[in-house]
DNA sequence: CCGCTTTGGTTCGAATTTGAACCAGCTGAA
DNA sequence: TTCAGCTGGTTCAAATTCGAACCAAAGCGG
């Protein structure tokens, strides 16, 4: 039994440890940049980001975890923080006595508004203007089929 | 002043969000392999990894710290948990007094055999097989030059 | 040989993050 | 109607992470 594993050759290794190393890299500047310039975390400037790009600027907890790629509870201590700051306030779902939304305030709008091109500009030095057209294309190809097979990821298959 | 910023148009957008949420995806499903399988945090395996491909199984924290993308504070913090796991042992250097070199220890390595292959095979399902042997160069390629420019990142032009 | 600046690591405190446990409130089937 | 099981969020404790401060040693120019 355990039959010897396929190691990964070179050139897939050479793939792994670019996606790794720009991974950490950029987040650790993006990261960087928005502390600095802004002072949000990449996290909190993520909510902000979907709650404005949402009709009515507020998204339910859960959809707003899953489309940060975060978990329940951090998502949870996120925007309390948020929420202390003024950016953001939670309002209960009339559907659903349970559900809670986060609503982005004016403010929130405003601290955004004021820290997307600083940030804008961080990406496009970071990775953006750093492609070529097309290797922007392979990428949005390759690893946008990666994260929907991560997605849907049941990991139980009901056959 | 403050000219209207370059935003990203959608096929920056798409290569954008693509490269973020692979990469929080790939994380944290790497993550939670190697916990349940190992007992091993990824930083951890990485640093066994690291060590393990060097000659004579060892490396100075500084480099360590920068081969891994992180802090020296959180290697060192990371060093000392595998040292008490007895994975690792720290050696003074020779040459430097204030060196510490972190060497792998032969439970390291027999831990290390035991997880690569569940972590291989994790790393070919999250990404590596999904990928075409064509998306695979071009994403070292585009990958590869974004990190490289991030390395050498000296904000400061000494011209 | 002497100060000054840099380098290598560790320590410390603050901020996050995560999964497990928990509490309601929903939902569907009997 | 009723109860079992799922859902949506929060709470909690534990593990990490990071940068700033710190210390000692190394490297250098004079």
């Amino acid at each position: 039994m355990t039959a010897e594993p396929r190691w990964l050759d070179d050139q897939e290794k050479a793939a792994w440890t670019a996606f790794l190393t720009a991974s950490n890299l950029v987040t650790r500047k993006l990261e960087q940049q928005l502390k600095d310039e802004a002072g949000l975390s990449h996290t909190q400037y993520e909510v902000l980001v979907q709650l404005s790009a949402t009709e009515g600027r507020a998204l339910r907890m859960t959809e707003l975890a899953d489309r940060l790629v975060t978990s329940k509870s951090g998502l949870t201590y996120q925007i309390t923080q948020l929420e202390r700051a003024g950016l953001v306030t939670r309002r209960s779902c009339p559907s659903d006595v349970r559900g809670v939304f986060a609503e982005l305030t004016d403010e929130g709008m405003d601290v955004l508004r004021r820290a997307a091109p600083g940030h804008v500009q961080a990406v496009r030095e970071a990775l953006i203007d750093v492609l070529t057209a097309e290797q922007r294309d392979h990428l949005a190809q390759g690893l946008g089929e990666v994260s929907r097979r991560l997605r849907g990821t049941t990991p139980i298959d009901p056959a």
